[in-house]
DNA sequence: TATGTTTATACGCAATGGCGCATATAGTAT
DNA sequence: ATACTATATGCGCCATTGCGTATAAACATA
């Protein structure tokens, strides 16, 4: 599972997706890393202003993680090697 | 180029590496993407509150991109395979 | 339709971002 | 040491987060 994000709205798109799989509400979310499910739904939706920290606190709830590459990564986009 | 960020500090560590591999300063980056060199020195620097927004300008500047993968792509975490 | 659940919004509040602008501090030379 | 460049900080300003709490709106599903 690879996904690459240009903005804060599929960002959004991604957690939600994720969570939706591993079928938690926003609420039991929120517990597990002590953030409102005012926030969630705010990420979820692409707030812009969303803050990293928030973001990072949901990637761990969600068991995934943040990779930075150059954008030469020539696009299997969706493809992607799954190993 | 490929690298895992846990925190925001590990993704100002990455954004500024790379930014100096382009042989760019603070206040060049600042200007493609109309963000203050405090700005960035902010995000470099590892502020948790840095808005989404902001990084993902950032990483236009840089052209870089943003992947999220779930965590248990078990770990070739140094080595990445190269494109 | 009616009930229950989930997500989106709202209010007031404290905290913080990013802005312009300016300056201090750090780093790199000569 | 001096001069120059680059990065970190500071101030006042306005905008927006995320908080608690509460409610509205959207989705299910009986």
């Amino acid at each position: 599972m690879t996904q690459i994000a240009r903005t804060p709205k599929q960002i959004g798109e991604i957690v939600r997706r994720r969570r939706q799989t591993l079928k938690q509400t926003q609420v039991q979310m929120g517990k597990q890393v002590r953030l409102r499910q005012a926030t969630i739904s705010k990420l979820e939706t692409g707030e812009p202003g969303t803050r990293l920290s928030t973001l990072f606190d949901v990637l761990t709830a969600l068991d995934l993680e943040l990779v930075i590459r150059s954008r030469s990564k020539s696009s299997s986009h969706d493809i992607e090697e799954n190993f």
